[in-house]
Parts: C-alpha cells; sequence; structure tokens
DNA sequence: CAATTGTCAAGAGCACTGCTCTCGGTGTTG
DNA sequence: CAACACCGAGAGCAGTGCTCTTGACAATTG
C-alpha cells in the first residue's frame, strides 16, 4: 500500500482524507468529555452534518474508530513525551527520567480519557489491532534509552536478587536491548515503568481521594524513589 | 433501618430479598463474561424470565445494580485478602504481605472485569455513593495493620527524602493510623499499594504482551522488592 | 466524447439498550 | 372486609451499532 508520495492526487481522495481527518477529530472530542464508552457514531455524525450511515464509508466500524484515536493517543502522549526528555541534556540521567514520567502525568491529567483509552481496562470484545503496537512503544522507549546511557555511563542500581524464572521471563524483551544491559537493570525498569503507570491510574481513577491532598507532591517523591531504583538519582 | 434480627417477616419481603440476590448474581455472572459495559438489565430480567421493567422495581437504575456489584466486589476481594492474611503467622511480616498481595493478584486474575469494575477507570457519569467506602478499605486495612506491626515489632524502611509537602498531604490517612507510625513508613506503604495495583493492572491489561513470559516470577519479585521497601523482608 | 465503473450520502430498517408509564392482579395491614 | 401498597406485564420513547438499497456524482476507460 505504497502511496506515491506527495502527489496531489485527486479531489475525491482529498476530500476523503479531509473527511477521515475531521471523523477523527470531532471522536476524539466526544471521547474527551464522555470517554470512550460514550462515543457514539451517530452523534459524531451528527456535528458532522451527515448521517450515521455515511460515516462508514470511512469507518467500517466503531472499534476501527477507536483504533484510530488509539494510535493517535499513543502518538501525542509518544510526542509529549519524547520533547519533554529531549529539552534535558544527556548526561542528567535523573533530569531525562523525571521530565519523561512528568510528561507522562501531565498528559494523562489533559486526557484522562484518552489515557485510559490505552492503559485502561479494555474495551471487552476489542482487540488491538498490529498497527497499535508501534506508537504503544514510543514513551517505553525513551525509558530504554535512558537504561542504555545509564549502563554506558557506569551507573549501576541497588542489586536486587532475582530468581532464575525472571531471568528467562523477560526474553521478549531482551531482543530490543543492548546485550550490555544487564537483567537486573531490565526488571527495574519493568516495575520503574509499573510504578509509574500505577500512580497514574490511581490519580486518574480517584484512588487518592481522601487519602492524598497533594498529589503533585507525592508524584515527585514517588518518581525520586524510582530514579534511585534506577540508579541514576 | 434497624431489621427485627431474626423474624421471618412477610412472605413477600422474603421474596423480594430472594429476587434481589438473583438478579445481583446473574448480574456478576454477566459482568464476568462482557464487562461492565456489556452488563444488560434486560438480558438479566430475560435470564431470571422476567420482563426488564420488572427489574427497575428492585433497581431504580443500572448504575445502582453496579454499585451492587462494586460493594461486592471490593467485600469478596477484601475476604480473599483476608483470609489468606491471617493463614500467616503474626510474626511472619514478610510473609503477610506476600499472602495479601498473593490473594489479591489471584482474585483479579480469577475476575478480571470485577477487578476493572473497582480498580480500572471509572464508568463515566457514574458517581460511587458512600457505601462503597467502607468495603474499599478492607484490603489496605490488612496494609496499614501490617505496617503497624512492622513498627511495633522495630522494621524500619530504608530512609526515603520526603518533601514538607507530602508530609502535610498524607493528613487524611494519618487519622486512621497510630501516631507512633511514621510519615515515611506510610509513604511506603502508599507506594507499595500502587506498585500492587499497577503490576496487576498492567497484567490484567495485557501490557505485559511481548514483554514478560513468566508474570507470576516477575510478580514475586516486584512484591519482593515491595517488602524491601516496607523493611519486612 | 461517451459509456462504464467506482464511490458516495442518504434513508429505511433491524435488533438492541435504559428507562417511564399505565394497567390489572395480589399480598399486607388497619 | 376494605384500603393500601406492592408487583409483574406490556407498550412506548429515545437512543445505539450496523446493514442494505437507492439514486447521484466523479473517475476511468474504450
Amino acid at each position: 500500500m505504497v502511496e506515491k508520495a506527495s502527489a496531489p492526487r485527486t479531489a475525491r481522495a482529498r476530500a476523503r482524507e479531509e473527511l477521515t481527518r475531521e471523523i477523527v477529530d470531532t471522536a476524539r472530542a466526544h471521547l474527551s468529555s464522555d470517554g470512550a464508552a460514550g462515543l457514539s457514531l451517530r452523534a459524531v455524525a451528527r456535528d458532522l452534518g451527515m448521517v450515521s450511515s455515511a460515516v462508514y464509508r470511512y469507518f467500517p466500524s466503531r472499534d476501527e474508530l477507536l483504533t484510530a484515536l488509539i494510535i493517535d493517543a499513543y502518538n501525542s502522549l509518544g510526542e509529549a513525551a519524547e520533547q519533554a526528555e529531549a529539552a534535558v541534556k544527556r548526561t542528567d540521567l535523573n533530569g531525562r527520567w523525571l521530565a519523561t514520567s512528568r510528561a507522562a502525568r501531565r498528559w494523562a491529567l489533559e486526557r484522562p480519557h484518552e489515557w485510559a483509552l490505552i492503559y485502561g481496562s479494555p474495551v471487552p470484545g476489542y482487540q488491538a489491532p498490529q498497527d497499535t503496537i508501534a506508537p504503544a512503544t514510543r514513551v517505553t522507549s525513551l525509558l530504554i534509552g535512558i537504561l542504555i546511557d545509564a549502563h554506558t555511563s557506569g551507573h549501576t542500581p541497588t542489586p536486587l536478587p532475582v530468581p532464575r524464572a525472571v531471568h528467562a521471563s523477560i526474553a521478549p524483551v531482551r531482543d530490543d536491548i543492548p546485550v550490555g544491559i544487564s537483567d537486573d537493570l531490565i526488571i527495574r525498569g519493568l516495575m520503574v515503568w509499573s510504578q509509574l503507570l500505577g500512580v497514574i491510574s490511581m490519580e486518574l481513577n480517584g484512588q487518592f481521594h481522601n487519602v492524598l491532598n497533594d498529589t503533585d507532591a507525592y508524584f515527585e517523591t514517588a518518581m525520586y524513589r524510582c530514579a534511585i531504583d534506577l540508579g541514576v538519582s
């Protein structure tokens, strides 16, 4: 499905492209206000002044529209995190980690429903297609980059006894990470990643109600502890 | 609303009680297989051989039914965790923590949709009523109990620099915890709790696909690290 | 240039949802 | 026994995802 690059193509093709984008945009607007469950294809069509069946010319099902929104969300989050991380001096590993995690949290707080779409409970019956896995790795790639630089600059995390089964278990990610990086560091990275997702999701889901007053300060402390774990504090 | 204890009461009242329970039970069955979004009042009514409008005599809205299921889920999880934790010698703090966290994970893996109902993204437009907060604290109370016993038996977590804002932030929970317990320990407990929820939710949401082969082993390692944080390893 | 092919918006319709209201029948109670 | 409260059934409203058909238009081909 390779296109002829920047050939303007026919008027029809351009109209189709534009309308597809408009549908996704208003769908995202609905998603932001009502959540994934409240995303109605008919409502989107109404907003665009078209009939519901016409939308099916562009997205064969509601799930396909959701997929487009998921990919968008992954890319939006990934871009936000990448920009924040890129602004930090490469040698400041702690700063890079903090910038990444803070950007993720800020993004999540601004778009709670989109966060739920990608990191929340999966919509029953929905199966994520292959197209989503590439954008999904953008932000984790940042974390892996920090791990690599931490290794090459001599940082070492505090040791942790890791049973043999866990060493074998991380085989899938070993392929994407230089052999020099120790299993320990990878596992530390996974735990830190779990912590980040856990803290953000808990804040979004209101789990800190009547528990914490200042979630900003708590987040900072939690992320600082993660940095210690990674050995970059 | 105090009842006359074991007075058999009228036939109507008993029938109502029984039918209410039947509705909740079949609703939970539907929830387990199709998730919260797929819970249909009409389908529940069909299963019970009644008409949809009749169900509204027992639950004024779908949300009320969901609330009943949420309370049930909290209690079910709380009971599972309490039983597991109670079976461990009181002095074995590490064992009590592991038993609690393992029970929570096992419960979640067996009832992923019920877990999502209480710890996943909240259903948009649904506001949790007061009745849910008491059952919700059952499992966290276990954790607090471990923290208290850890303190009284002289365990101390590794120190962590905590900014003043965080000390002030945990004021809401301070009321439920003996004054002897340090802020540091409480914050450690919060982070451990975030970690537990994060790891379980990630596993349930398929976030470990193509990352980890053996989620059991990883969970054990992560929980062991949490025990170190709590100072009970 | 003309005919065919492909695409499109629109509308009707199906099966489903939550929820409301009314209508009889029935158990409970004064 | 009579009044009252409760209950199940049914019809109906507004909304949903999705399918199918129809007629109009654009694009491509002979």
